[in-house]
DNA sequence: TACATCGGAGATCATTATAGTCCCCGATTA
DNA sequence: TAATCGGGGACTATAATGATCTCCGATGTA
């Protein structure tokens, strides 16, 4: 339950590639494309491509057109959190169908719901959970403890 | 994103809807059919069936055949956990794919993954909010309360 | 003991979401 | 000016979800 989609995925595996590229010691700010990320996760091309489109229409990374064209992040990769990357590419958290309901629909549940109020607190948390972890967390060696932290900032808030 | 299915909102009220009536005032010990909680919040009858079946397969609630028979709780709303109901209906929380890799199961991207060990600590830490959150946490008036200390010892563990 | 009322369970179907593919375009730069 | 890049639309296949139908066995009660 509650699986992130494999689009997600990609988004999260390409992320972190560009960003370890772009701030590693290896070639530092050198630009990343679609077909280097592909091969090296074993992720079909086209699909990638459609995720990385979508993470730029998002503003996370920025495209370069042309040959040695490619992606790069388009702020530090610690103003980019793992809420805003899933958000661009399955939409806006919400582990209910009443949680963004739009103009014309209508729960069949509403009348008598129970749990919306409850549910609608958990959802919170979660996205506090995930807000407050950026893709700077993923890169380092500290995972567990940033996302302590995130986790604790998040509900305190 | 990280949407959980009708089933299991409907488990949910389900559940929610059986606690208040078998501990609340008006008639306390009550058993509670299914036809009687998909009408009051416009369920699919058979379809609830189904969710009400698997709940009690997994220990949430007893059932009790033949005239006035349905369903009670297994054992006290504070001690059923958001995590529990849901896993019921949905199986083992799992936000990526290889999470509950079994035998055979082999992730095209393990080799070079770089995001499997940070997606997992953001699994536990959900978890860990949805399991310290009850059923009891869902019928009273301070919902909001409850999900954040229910965060905070998550995280604390 | 007959019967109406309940849950248990399997098969089936429609709809939607997901994952992946194909093709063509325009921008860029060597 | 040609090869290399991203942008974007259309398309297909498969899986998950939501829902329905049918039949069975258990059980309380008249």
């Amino acid at each position: 339950m509650l699986k992130i989609s494999k689009k997600a995925d990609y988004a999260l595996m390409a992320l972190q590639h560009i960003a370890s590229v772009q701030f590693g010691d290896v070639t530092p700010g050198r630009v990343v494309n679609t077909k280097e990320i592909a091969e090296e996760y074993n992720i079909p091309l086209e699909l990638l491509a459609k995720v990385l489109q979508a993470l730029a229409k998002n503003g996370m990374i920025d495209s370069h057109n042309g040959p040695k064209g490619g992606y790069l992040l388009a702020r530090s990769a610690r103003h980019i959190t793992i809420a805003q990357i899933l958000e661009s590419i399955e939409g806006p958290l919400g582990i209910t169908d009443c949680s963004h309901e739009k103009e014309g629909e209508i729960c069949m549940q509403r009348e008598h719901c129970n749990i919306r109020t409850p549910l609608l607190k958990v959802q919170d948390s979660i996205y506090q959970l995930l807000n407050n972890m950026t893709l700077q967390d993923m890169l380092g060696g500290t995972p567990l403890i940033t996302i302590q932290s995130a986790a604790t900032q998040g509900v305190e808030r």
